[in-house]
DNA sequence: AGCACGCCGACT
DNA sequence: GTCGGCGTGCTC
C-alpha cells in the first residue's frame, strides 16, 4: 500500500499536491478517484493522479486526506489521458481540465453511482382521460398527449418546453404522478433495437457517404462536407443506426444554437432508444442524471454542446460533431479547449470514428481533409433538387442609403412582398444606433469604463455599451458641450425595423436579435410565427442565419457586407464565407427561388467575387493558401497571452518581460505587447502578446519550459494574465 | 481560484 | 472608535 497520493486541485496553479494516504482505508486508493483533502483553510475536492512509496517533500510538509469520495475511478482511461492530454496542451493545471471534465455536482461530491430517476407518468384516471376533454387548455393537452405515448423524466418534459403550470394542474387533479424508480441500467437497446419513424431513401452520393462511414472500425476522422439542404442529417441517422445495432453508444456534438427539441426530436422519433440530453438549462443534478445514464450504458444516444464532450460512454461507438466550423466549440472562460479538436482526441484514444459535418468547414478541418489526415466526403445535391439562388451585388458607393437600405435593394424588397413572400434582411449591429454624436461639436459618447461607444436602444430609452452593460437613460444633452442636437450614428437593427415599418405599412416586420429574444422562449415563438406567416419582413443579426430554414423567404439581403467582411481579425473572411453560405442558404426552395443581395462599397474586392463565382468550396481553398502564405492558422499555430490591469503599465511590462523569455529565431514570431482591441473593458486596461510558430511541438516545449519562468516574474503579479491556445479571435 | 492578513477612509 | 475597501501572499 503506497504512502502518497498526487492529487490535482481545481485551482489555476499548474502543478499538484501530494498527500499523505491514511493507513486505514476501506479499499485501497486507485488513480481516478475524488478525493476531499486539507488546502490551506479550505477542503477541497481533487482527482488523485498517482500514488507513490517516496516524496521529496519533507513528511511534516504534508497533510493527509480526509475522505475518499470515490470507490472505483471516475472516468475511463480513455476519457483520463484525454483531460491530461488536453491539461498539457492548453497549458492549464491538470486539476483545472479534470474537473472542467466532470458535471458540477461530482465536483461538489455527489455520489457518482447511480441512484433514482424521477419521472411523470398517467395515474389511471390520467390513463382514462381523454385528450378532448382539455380542449381548452393547449399546454396540458400537450403534456398529456406526450405522456400517453410513454413516461416522460423530468428531464425531458423540461427538454421538450412543456409548460410547468400545465404539469402542476394535471397533478393537482390526479391525472399524472411524479415517480422515482431506481436507476437501474435499461440497455435492452443493446439487444433489439427499436426503430421509429422509417429512413428517408438516401440518394447515392449519401449512399456511397454512409457505405463508407460504416466500413471502418477503429479510429478514423472524417469531414462530412454537404451544402445546406444536402441531407447530413440522414447521413448521421444511418451511420447511428449501424452503430447501434452493434450495441454502441453514440455522441453527438451540436452548436449551443443548434440543439433545439426540434433536433433532439429528429433523434427521438428515428429511434426509440434513451437520449442523454446535455445543455446549459439542466440543473447540477440533471446533468448529473444524464452524465450516470451515459456512463452506464443505458443511454445510446448522448447529445449536447461543447461540455457534453467529456460525457463518459459504457460502449463508446461513434463521435459526431455537427456544423464543426461553429465558434460555441471554443471555450472562451477559464481553459479555452477546443470541442471539435478534443473531440478527434478522443476518438483517437478510445478508437472509435469520429465524423466532422459542415456545409462551410473550418479552414482547419479543411486543411486535415486535403492533407489526408481526415477522410472526405462530399454531397453536393440540394436535397429535392432545389434551385440554386440568385445572386447579385449592390455597389452602393455614391448611393444615397435610405437607413441603411439602397433603393436597389427596397425596390426588389417591394416586388417580393407584393409576390406574396418573405423578405429577410441581415444587419449584424443590433440595437437603434452604435453610437451617440453630438451633431454640434462632434463628440461621440462613450462608456466611461470601456473603450467603446454606447449604443443607442431607443425603444429603451436607453445607451448602452455592449461590452460591460453599462447603461444609461439617453442623455439630453451632449456631455461636452451641452447641446441639445444629438442624434445617433450609424444603423442597428432596431432602427432599420423602425423603418421598414413606416416604409411598408402592410407588411408586418419581426426582429430577431439578443435584445428581442432574451427571453427564454421567445426566439421559439418568434420562429413559429414567422412560419406561420405572421411575418413579412424578418429582420435580425447572426441569430437568423444559423439552423433555421425560411421557406417562404426568397429575398435574402446582407445590409453591411464591408464591416463582416473586412474586419482587422484574419479569421473575419472565413467567418462571412460562412455566415453568407448559410445566409444564402435560407433563401428559396423547389418551388421558389431565391434572391441573395449584398449591399457594398467594394463590389470589385476579389474575395467577395472569388466566394459568389465559385462557392465557398473554392473560396475556403484560396484562402487557406493564403493563410498559408502569411504564417497564419493552420499553417502556423497560435498562443495568445492576455494581460489585464488597472494600470496599463502592468500589463505591458509584464508581456514585455514575457515575450524576452521566447526565443529569437525564425521558427517564431511575437507581436506585441499591444492593447488588445478592446483597449479598456470594464475599467481595466488589456493588453496581449501574440505567439506563433511553425512547429506545434516546439511551441510546446518552449511554453512548458517559460511558463514557470513567467509565473515567478514579479510583474506577474501586478497583473491578472491569462493564456489562450488556438484563439478563435484576436479581438 | 479562495481565503486570510493587513493597512487606509467614512460611518454609528 | 470599527466596518469594509481591495492589494498581497499562500496553499502539499
Amino acid at each position: 500500500m503506497p504512502q502518497f497520493a498526487e492529487v490535482a486541485l481545481p485551482v489555476p496553479m499548474r502543478q499538484n499536491f501530494t498527500y499523505k494516504i491514511p493507513p486505514d482505508l476501506a479499499w485501497p486508493l486507485e488513480v481516478g478517484m475524488r478525493v476531499r483533502v486539507p488546502f490551506g483553510r479550505q477542503q477541497l475536492i481533487g482527482l488523485v493522479v498517482s500514488t507513490a512509496d517516496e516524496c521529496s517533500l519533507a513528511p511534516q510538509q504534508l497533510k493527509a486526506i480526509t475522505a475518499v469520495l470515490d470507490s472505483s475511478p471516475l472516468l475511463s482511461d480513455p476519457l483520463y489521458k484525454l483531460t491530461l492530454w488536453a491539461a498539457r496542451y492548453y497549458l492549464c493545471s491538470q486539476g483545472q481540465m479534470l474537473t472542467q471534465a466532470l458535471p458540477v455536482a461530482l465536483r461538489k461530491g455527489a455520489s457518482a453511482a447511480p441512484e433514482f430517476i424521477s419521472y411523470y407518468a398517467l395515474t389511471d384516471k390520467g390513463t382514462a382521460a381523454t385528450l378532448e376533454s382539455l380542449k381548452r387548455s393547449p399546454a396540458q393537452q400537450k403534456v398529456l398527449q406526450q405522456l400517453q405515448q410513454g413516461e416522460l423524466t423530468t428531464e425531458e418534459a423540461q427538454v421538450l418546453e412543456l409548460s410547468k403550470t400545465a404539469i402542476k394542474a394535471l397533478k393537482d387533479k390526479d391525472w399524472i404522478g411524479l415517480y422515482e424508480r431506481p436507476l437501474i441500467a435499461d440497455r435492452r437497446w443493446r439487444e433489439q433495437l427499436e426503430l421509429g419513424e422509417q429512413p428517408l431513401k438516401l440518394n447515392k452520393q449519401q449512399a456511397v457517404a454512409v457505405a463508407a462511414l460504416t466500413a471502418q472500425a477503429g479510429y478514423k476522422c472524417t469531414l462530412l462536407e454537404g451544402v445546406t439542404g444536402s441531407g447530413k442529417t440522414e447521413v448521421y441517422l444511418s451511420l447511428l443506426e449501424t452503430v447501434l445495432k452493434q450495441g454502441k453508444q453514440a455522441l453527438i456534438l451540436v452548436p449551443e444554437i443548434g440543439l433545439t427539441p426540434q433536433t433532439i426530436n429528429r433523434f427521438k422519433r428515428r429511434f426509440k432508444v434513451t437520449i442523454a440530453v446535455i445543455h446549459s438549462g439542466l440543473t447540477d443534478k440533471q446533468r448529473l442524471d444524464a452524465w450516470r445514464q451515459a456512463r452506464c450504458g443505458e443511454a445510446a444516444i448522448i447529445i449536447g454542446t461543447r461540455s457534453a464532450l467529456f460525457t463518459p460512454m459504457m460502449w463508446p461507438g461513434v463521435i459526431i460533431l455537427d456544423e464543426e466550423h461553429d465558434a460555441s466549440f471554443k471555450q472562451q472562460e477559464g481553459v479555452g479547449y477546443h470541442a471539435r479538436d478534443l473531440a478527434v482526441m478522443r476518438g483517437h484514444l478510445e478508437d472509435i470514428p469520429v465524423l466532422l459535418g459542415s456545409a462551410t468547414p473550418s479552414l482547419e478541418t479543411l486543411h486535415n481533409a486535403l492533407n489526408g489526415r481526415y477522410a472526405h466526403l462530399q454531397l453536393g445535391e440540394r436535397a429535392g433538387g432545389a434551385l440554386k439562388v440568385r445572386q447579385g451585388i449592390i455597389d452602393i458607393r455614391n448611393l444615397p442609403l435610405h437607413t441603411g437600405m439602397s433603393q436597389p435593394l427596397l425596390n426588389e424588397m417591394r416586388l417580393h412582398l407584393q409576390a406574396g413572400n418573405q423578405v429577410l434582411l441581415f444587419l449584424n449591429r443590433r440595437g437603434f444606433a452604435p453610437a451617440l454624436i453630438c451633431h454640434e461639436c462632434g463628440y461621440l459618447h462613450e462608456c466611461d469604463r470601456c473603450d467603446a461607444f454606447f449604443t443607442v436602444h431607443q425603444s429603451l430609452g436607453e445607451i448602452r455599451c455592449h461590452h460591460c452593460g453599462n447603461q444609461y437613460a439617453i442623455p439630453r444633452q451632449c456631455h461636452h458641450c451641452g447641446s441639445t442636437m444629438l442624434q445617433g450614428q450609424g444603423i442597428g437593427t432596431e432602427q432599420l425595423e423602425t423603418m421598414l415599418t413606416k416604409e411598408f405599412p402592410d407588411y408586418p416586420v419581426v426582429r430577431i436579435d439578443r435584445d428581442t429574444t432574451s427571453r427564454k422562449g421567445s426566439l421559439e415563438k418568434q420562429l413559429a410565427a414567422i412560419h406561420r406567416g405572421e411575418y413579412k419582413i424578418l429582420v435580425g443579426t447572426q441569430m437568423l442565419a444559423k439552423g433555421h430554414h425560411f421557406p417562404d423567404v426568397t429575398l435574402v439581403g446582407l445590409l453591411d457586407v464591408d464591416g463582416a467582411l473586412f474586419s482587422a481579425d484574419f479569421r473575419a473572411p472565413e467567418r462571412f464565407g460562412q455566415l453568407y453560405t448559410q445566409v444564402a442558404g435560407r433563401a428559396g426552395r423547389a418551388s421558389k427561388p431565391g434572391t441573395v443581395l449584398l449591399q457594398t462599397h467594394q463590389s470589385d474586392n476579389p474575395l467577395l467575387k472569388d466566394l459568389l463565382h465559385h462557392g465557398y468550396g473554392e473560396f475556403a481553398r484560396t484562402q487557406l493558401a493564403e493563410r498559408q502564405q502569411a504564417l497564419l492558422p493552420p499553417a502556423w499555430h497560435m498562443i495568445l497571452i492576455k494581460a489585464e490591469a488597472h494600470q496599463a503599465i502592468d500589463a505591458d511590462t509584464f508581456l514585455a518581460e514575457f515575450a524576452a523569455l521566447l526565443p529569437q529565431d525564425n521558427e517564431f514570431e511575437v507581436i506585441g505587447p499591444m492593447p488588445a482591441p478592446l483597449d479598456r473593458k470594464a475599467g481595466k486596461f488589456r493588453r496581449q502578446l501574440l505567439v506563433q510558430a511553425d512547429d506545434r511541438r516546439r511551441l510546446q516545449q518552449v511554453f512548458e519550459q517559460l511558463l514557470p519562468q513567467a509565473e515567478a516574474l514579479t510583474s506577474a503579479k501586478r497583473c491578472r494574465w491569462s493564456l489562450d491556445r488556438d484563439p478563435q479571435d484576436l479581438l
